[in-house]
RNA sequence: GUGGACAUAGCUCAAUGGCAGAGCACUAGACUGUGGAUCUAGUGGUUGCGGGUUCAAAUCCCGUUGUCCACCCCA
């Protein structure tokens, strides 16, 4: 009797990523690893569960519904999947108090999060994290937006725009609408909506928010300012002069927006706007994120400054900021509007060497390692198929180059090189078949 | 958490109440010194799953699971 098929399939809003992807997505993480070390930035790597104790009450009650539970039926630890990387590096901060401040990190791991899966959102997926632990400077701050513009730069997005607020002047927000605690939330979602709803659009939702007339009208008036543009701190300064928390903020805006000129961010790249929100509870200053238009899939960077969170776990605390690169999506945008350079190909194979007959065999495998010492991505073609065949899984699987060796060229000690994209084929001395390759791949890759 | 669309071979899809099909992929064979082939043959299905209506259901109804899309929220 055969045992009953399992149906093969994944966890709901989980997905196998197949060698063709896998090979764009590590492209995308070696860039951004590469300008992550850039700065100096250094990788960190945390276990997949935590503590449980370890994330709760860290994210706000609706992000901390999305955790996993990871409960072994004999454990004795209750568990739980990472929700982001942020709160795990502030555990790593309050354990390992001696590791030398700045701690500049950076963190390319999975995070889970128990939502609906949709376009764009997964329920497992890659969070590429650099945070800065140590510097309450808003030169950290801008050194973060700093690197998400080189990133995205690199990555050749054109059009994209970090916007950047500061809990700060939300906070003054809150003062200036005179509205109690419990309506802050509602508050800042309403206006956190201006950008795709307008004026209209949030004076509604301020009203279904149970807001007094009065205080509605009173935040319209402030809102318009964002709306028109121009000089938003120094008009914003005016307006909430009698609130001192809007005015830290709008001081850190104004030194931070004096970084970024100094670290050659071209303007339109970046752009205060005092009605973005972010939704974890743990940010207290600076707050950045980057939404592309097209395609919409939500915002591909998301992070703040967050000076209380380490304080959670150890007396002794230290301010820290840092933010998320979203790889699923900046992947998904790049796969949209086919922004992978035609250099990275679709395999990771450079050169095939072809079989002739049995004869021949024990020539190409030698072929085959030389190649593969001399650091030249070599497949061996595993069958004595017609040359025909062989050339045509070259050409179907997308591999550059084709070595073949049949007798008369093993004879005169030569091989023959093949050249896939243009036809071409050149026989060159068995010596200078490593070398020739290794040029004409180098070629490629520029 | 709320709402909508969809679910047929490994993949893309056809069949609208009357025999479950095509293309691609896959397997075997033919072809043995040069481009994604061609030819021949073949495997592949409890039509997501469970129930109901009917002489008869892939097709109509109910439930369920999953996928996608939008909202909430978010990377």
């Amino acid at each position: 009797m055969t045992p009953p098929k399992v149906q093969p399939r994944v966890p709901r809003g989980m997905r196998d990523i197949l060698p063709q992807q896998m090979i764009q997505r590590q492209y995308v993480m070696d860039v951004v690893r590469g300008v992550f070390e850039s700065f100096g930035f250094e990788p960190l790597q945390t276990p997949s569960l935590e503590l449980k104790d370890t994330l709760m009450g860290k994210y706000g009650p609706d992000a901390e519904k999305l955790i996993y539970y990871a409960q072994h039926a004999q454990g004795s630890e209750d568990l739980a999947l990472r929700y982001d990387l942020s709160v795990p590096l502030c555990r790593v901060a309050a354990m390992y108090r001696d590791l030398r401040k700045p701690l500049k990190r950076y963190q390319i791991a999975p995070v889970w999060r128990a939502e609906r899966p949709q376009k764009g959102r997964y329920r497992e997926f890659y969070q590429c994290d650099v945070d800065i632990v140590g510097c309450e400077s808003m030169l950290a701050d801008a050194e973060i937006i700093s690197v998400i513009y080189e990133a995205l730069n690199k990555l050749g997005f054109a059009q994209f725009r970090v916007t950047i607020n500061t809990r700060k002047i939300l906070a003054g927000l809150g003062q200036y609408a005179g509205v109690p605690e419990e309506q802050l939330g509602g508050l800042y979602r309403a206006i956190d909506k201006l950008q795709k709803i307008g004026l209209e659009g949030v004076k509604e939702e301020l009203r279904e928010n149970g807001l007094a007339e009065e205080v509605v009208t009173r935040l319209l008036d402030l809102l318009r300012v964002q709306v028109a543009g121009e000089q938003v701190l120094a008009e914003l300064r005016e307006r909430l002069a009698d609130y001192p928390v809007a005015l830290r903020g709008i001081a850190e805006m104004e030194e931070l927006r004096g970084y970024l000129a100094a670290l050659g961010i071209p303007e339109d790249r970046y752009q205060m706007d005092f009605t973005m929100v972010r939704g974890l509870e743990y940010y207290t200053g600076p707050i950045y994120e980057t939404v592309v238009e097209e395609p919409k899939v939500g915002s591909i960077t998301g992070g703040g400054r967050y000076d209380e969170l380490i304080g959670m776990f150890t007396n002794t605390s230290f301010p820290a900021t840092g933010t998320s690169l979203g790889i699923e999506r900046i992947i998904d945008v790049m796969t949209e509007l086919n922004m992978f350079p035609a250099s990275i190909g679709a395999t990771v194979t450079r050169a095939l060497v072809t079989q002739f007959d049995a004869n021949s065999t024990a020539a190409s495998l030698g072929l085959a390692t030389e190649l593969r010492r001399a650091g030249v991505k070599t497949e061996l073609y595993f069958s004595a198929d017609s040359l025909g065949k062989q050339i045509g899984y070259a050409a179907k699987k997308g591999i550059p180059f084709v070595v073949i060796a049949g007798p008369d060229e093993l004879a005169a000690g030569q091989v023959a090189l093949r050249d896939m994209s243009s036809g071409q084929q050149q026989t060159v001395a068995r010596e200078q078949m490593a070398p020739t390759l290794q040029t004409w791949i180098s070629r490629l890759e520029k």
